[in-house]
DNA sequence: GACAGATTGTGTATGCCATTCACTATGTAT
DNA sequence: ATACATAGTGAATGGCATACACAATCTGTC
């Protein structure tokens, strides 16, 4: 307003905006595992279930590396899930070490509720937002997150 | 873009809106509990010790209720940061069954380096965006915050 | 075809986060 | 003085995630 631009940054008080994007992402990720618990699911567990939805049966090992875990976990979080009825395990037809995880019906219905769920609680979430509003939303969202993962592979390397 | 907007929303293809959020969500989490690690910290921990910064000395009780979980928890959470030396628990003045706890000389260096370190962060992940940019992102991830909230307390009652 | 090495899943052990229930010690109000 | 509430913790349980070790299986090479 005084006329003096930071060149290298463009904005003053970034540390509390970054406190708020904290708070926000807890906020976030407590309204999501709330929905998830309600539909007898866990984050985790469901991270494997929508990744099942999306990409169709699949390893274990497959869903290991997508998720970002050790093998070891995904064998526990599908015994989970298979106790709950949500997925299969079946026989790989090519690779005798490997299982497919597929998803039952029980667990078809509950990603199509889930997907139901978020899509009318979407529309209340940005009632009232331009179109214009949200676009610039996201494109900040992604913005950040490409920074976020910069600093990630910068601070990894050191 | 065909002329037809939909009055109850203002924006089309809400749900893919809603799964990016989810997955900014994570992807800051992600980053904030890494920096975290760094400095010898979980995020559970970091978030006592964070309150102690920002409130100063309190009881365990207090902390339990701020953070919203059971005060078992919180005695297992100073546990472990009195023995990695962040907090020191002290004898309340006036009630002989609370404890306060408090920062160490170390706790306090290690908040000092975090918020430090998330400024210079800040400073980079924000780079470029105009500063109106970052004042609307901040208020629309109030928004969100504030319709998560009354999902959230809708779906309690119900 | 046999053998070395990689891959797939899992048993065992460990650690953190978080909860419930039960209990002691202490504070507070009647 | 008695009844009730509050502060912290022990014991037990469960989910998430890891490291290490191991058997079964696949793959490439000689």
């Amino acid at each position: 307003m005084n006329g003096i631009h930071n060149l290298s940054a463009g904005c003053p008080e970034f540390p509390a905006v970054l406190e708020r994007v904290f708070g926000f992402a807890a906020s976030v990720q407590q309204y999501m595992e709330a929905g998830l618990a309600a539909h007898g699911l866990s984050r985790a567990r469901a991270t494997v279930v929508w990744l099942v939805h999306r990409g169709g049966p699949q390893t274990q090992r497959a869903l290991a590396k997508a998720i970002g875990v050790t093998a070891r976990n995904i064998t526990a979080l599908v015994d989970g899930l298979e106790e709950s009825g949500f997925v299969r395990r079946t026989a790989h037809p090519d690779d005798r070490r490997a299982l497919l995880v597929q998803l039952t019906d029980q667990g078809k219905a509950v990603t199509a509720g889930l997907a139901a769920e978020y899509e009318r609680h979407s529309a209340y979430l940005f009632a009232g937002l331009s179109e214009e509003q949200v676009r610039q939303f996201v494109a900040t969202m992604d913005t950040v997150m490409g920074r976020l993962a910069q600093v990630a592979t910068a601070t990894a390397d050191r």
